[in-house]
DNA sequence: TTTAGCACTCCTTTCGATTGAGTGCTAACG
DNA sequence: CGTTAGCACTCAATCGAAAGGAGTGCTAAA
């Protein structure tokens, strides 16, 4: 347990750092108004500090800076949530007023909107498809062996993909399957489409039984292709302007890893309820060790759609990071439900 | 006119200084197997070439490196173009049997193998939907203000866009509209979507004559609304790895376009037929002031679909990326066909 | 016309020397 | 006994001089 000055001072030792990107010492600490011991004083406290794992030394000579603990202890203890400035939520409200069309649209502005700012990078990960229910399937012959399936949501998202057309059935036919699907599976949730498609629908189907399980196959695979269309990343060039990945070394993996939409969907797949932050190496992709990841997710109802992220530094602003993502996700769920209902 | 010599040397200078992007000097130019003449020989000439502007010194007792014009001067007359390595076309081949069904995904892969196999960043902006006929077109109503439009082309191409449904236009009136439109416009080139609309089915829709028009513009805005869906980036984080770009502030700015596909889009629209060379100050963009990018158009009976292009520093593997791209925007145009016929 | 020789330039590397920010320790102070 | 002033010490960063070396330009000879 840590004493009161202890955590004044590493309190201030972290906000400086986060300011400065510089190694501080104990004079500098010493000159805040709000801590009155000299700087032998705060010497011995932050070698107590260090001991205890909390900071770290470049070198001998060298001031204090945070250890992942450190920034660890900050974050769960000491962070001050900024409240949003004027200017900030002048932004936000403006940008909630525009009313987005597609939801594509809307999060690809919501991340732009957040790397903007903060200047770090923000990733957000949409909804699942399979949260939406269907609104109508389509299936448009292109020539005599493909076609294009097209499902449209209550969302307004539509997905399609090109199909090809079981052999020997004729186009009335495919239509005929096509009209009993909208028929009988309009309104289903996605998630349980694959279900109701044989329950539903093959008890119906005459001759084309071993046609249709093709047919369907190809439909469900429609579906499964968005996992990476989910991912929305703004700002990753923010990365540059920070002191710490002025050797282009550094950067070049974390760059590497916006790419790799997979990669990412997996990291934000696994983040919790709420708001996590994630330190250094308690990120599980090894190309962010010396980054913090901030994530809030989003819901409606209990349901968990989606998550936001920020990922900049370990020497991040965490507190007014931690607040701006806690609002924007409310307003989030916020839009997404006028979408869902 | 550069005499012969002149021309080797200037030629072996502007080899070397690709590969090693050191600046090179006489002696080295000199102990080349296929130049007989001694270091004091090719300085002389070296000067000369100076003095013409081919070449440049970073500073007195430094090699030479080549000038814009130097590069331009190479890619004109000098450059060998590289034969494609048995292994490069084995990638092609390889990728070209694949036959990937979506034009998205076949176009996006095409940039993967190009920067993979250069190390350059690769952009490929792909056909215009204009280019396509119309095949199906399709109002799925989500609410009573709200509906998708879908519009399928013969290519497979899906484009859709949320519209609202014009005020006090029934859903069955709204279905038979569109019923005469599939009809009437089936076939129709997009590009003459818009004409053909009016002629064609205009004269039939009694009273919603009003509402129509309200209707069909928003039909048209689906249209528009791909541009910079057009543009595929692949490898933009190869451009770390080129020496001259260790510099983070040298970079930032280059990346930065890559996300501006609006940018992107317009600097190679203004492409020409054939393969160009763009060297340095040549391109518009003042951000790849210290690039080259060659592009490759690829057309279908001399009708220009889109451009192929490989952006690198000026030092750039010029022979093996113009005849890499000539070799695949070729195969890009057959493939295409494929598609449109 | 070509080339060997040589003085000269100037970048780069190296290596102390210096500087200065910051520490740890000790002893004095309230 | 906690706090602080004083002081010696450490070590990265900066600076400058010296050395090294790659490369040039010029001149004169082959």
């Amino acid at each position: 347990m840590l004493s009161e000055r202890q955590k004044l001072i590493l309190s201030t030792i972290v906000d400086d750092y986060i300011r400065s990107a510089e190694p501080v010492g104990s004079r500098t600490i010493s000159k805040r108004s709000d801590v009155g011991f000299s700087p032998a004083t705060i010497r011995n406290e932050m070698s107590d500090l260090e001991e205890l794992g909390f900071l770290e030394q470049p070198h001998t000579s060298a001031g204090r800076i945070p250890s992942h603990k450190g920034y660890r202890y900050y974050v769960d203890h000491l962070v001050k949530l900024g409240s949003l400035s004027v200017k900030e939520l002048d932004v936000l409200k403006l940008f909630f007023a525009e009313r987005l069309q597609e939801m594509e649209h809307m999060i690809q502005h919501v991340a732009t909107v957040l790397s903007s700012l903060t200047n770090y990078t923000s990733i957000v990960l949409g909804p699942e498809l399979l949260n939406t229910t269907l609104k109508h399937l389509q299936i448009v012959p292109l020539n005599d062996t493909s076609a294009v399936a097209i499902i449209v949501t209550n969302t307004g998202h539509v997905e399609n993909k090109i199909i090809a057309i079981p052999e020997g059935m004729p186009v009335g036919e495919l239509e005929r399957i096509v009209n009993l699907m909208n028929a009988r599976l309009s309104g289903v949730p996605l998630i349980h489409f694959k279900s109701r498609l044989h329950s539903e629908v093959s008890s119906e189907l005459g001759k084309y039984v071993s046609k249709y399980e093709e047919l369907t196959r190809m439909i469900e695979s429609t579906l499964q292709s968005d996992e990476e269309d989910r991912i929305f990343v703004s700002g990753s060039t923010n990365m540059l302007t920070q002191p710490e990945f002025k050797d282009v070394d550094k950067v070049k993996g974390i760059l590497d890893l916006f790419d790799e939409a997979h990669t990412l969907v997996k990291l934000f797949s696994a983040a919790p309820r709420g708001i996590q932050v994630r330190i250094g190496t308690e990120n599980s992709v090894e190309a962010i060790n010396n980054c913090s990841l901030i994530t809030a997710s989003y819901s409606i109802d209990g349901q968990l759609l989606g998550t936001v992220g920020i990922l900049g530094p370990t020497r991040m602003e965490y507190g007014k990071v931690i607040s701006l993502l806690d609002h924007l996700s409310k307003d989030m769920a916020l839009m997404m439900a006028r979408w869902y209902k």
